[in-house]
Order: C-alpha cells, then structure tokens, then sequence
DNA sequence: CGGGTGACTTTAC
DNA sequence: CGTAAAGCCACCC
C-alpha cells in the first residue's frame, strides 16, 4: 500500500471540522497539487465505505454534493452535512457560511 | 513505457 | 441552461 499520496489526501479530511466541508482544489492545494484536484477525489473514491473518514465534508468548488453517488445513498451525503447544520441550497453546500480550507504553511 | 480513467477546474461555445 | 475540450496526475492494467 505505497499510497504516499492517498495518505496525505485522508489526513487533511480528518481535519475537516464537525459542520465544515472543503473543496478538492483547497485540499490539492495545500498538498501542493494545486492542479490535481481529480486525484483527492480519486482518494476519496478509493477509501470510501473503506476508512471512516468525513467523506461527506468534501465538496467540489461548487459546493456541489458530486460524491453522492459513492455513498449507500443519493441523499445520504446531504442528510449527514444537514445533521452537522450545514446549510444546503438545492442541493448544493452554502459554502460562503461553511466552507473552511487547510492552512497552508 | 503507454493508454484508459476519474468525488476536478476552467474556459469556450 | 447544456456539452466539449484541455490541463493535470496517481492508479491500474
């Protein structure tokens, strides 16, 4: 399991506050991928249902659920954020009030 | 080594 | 609103 990579990607989503989400371009940039933001959804995709990680925290730039479908679910990834008291707008993340970034050092 | 693929992003039409 | 294309890079044949 060589997955340096993947490693990384699931360490900045355990950080991920409770009632927070993040996009992938804020994670591939503090990993300094900043142009590989397909390759955290990868990760997420390869580790979901696998590690108990807050999957359902991470959105795209959109603030776009566009990872639903990876969970038992369609709206499984909503009802979680909800339940954290994040506000959603048809179906998209009120990222304005919500989103929160890594630090980058 | 090379080609296909993808929870992305941006620009363009 | 929609689709197309390009850029990008790790993973899996």
């Amino acid at each position: 399991m060589g997955d340096d990579f993947y490693f990384r990607v699931y360490e900045v989503i355990a950080q991920i506050p409770y009632g927070k989400v993040t996009t992938y371009g804020a994670i591939a940039r503090y990993l300094g991928i900043s142009r590989s933001a397909r390759l955290v959804g990868m990760a997420c995709a390869a580790a979901a249902g696998k590690l108990d990680l807050p999957f359902h925290r991470v959105v795209n730039r959109n603030g776009e659920l566009t990872g639903k479908h990876n969970f038992p679910t369609s709206d499984f990834m909503e009802q979680m954020l909800t339940a954290e008291g994040v506000k959603l707008i048809n179906g998209c993340v009120d990222l304005k009030n919500f989103l929160w970034e890594p630090e980058i050092y």
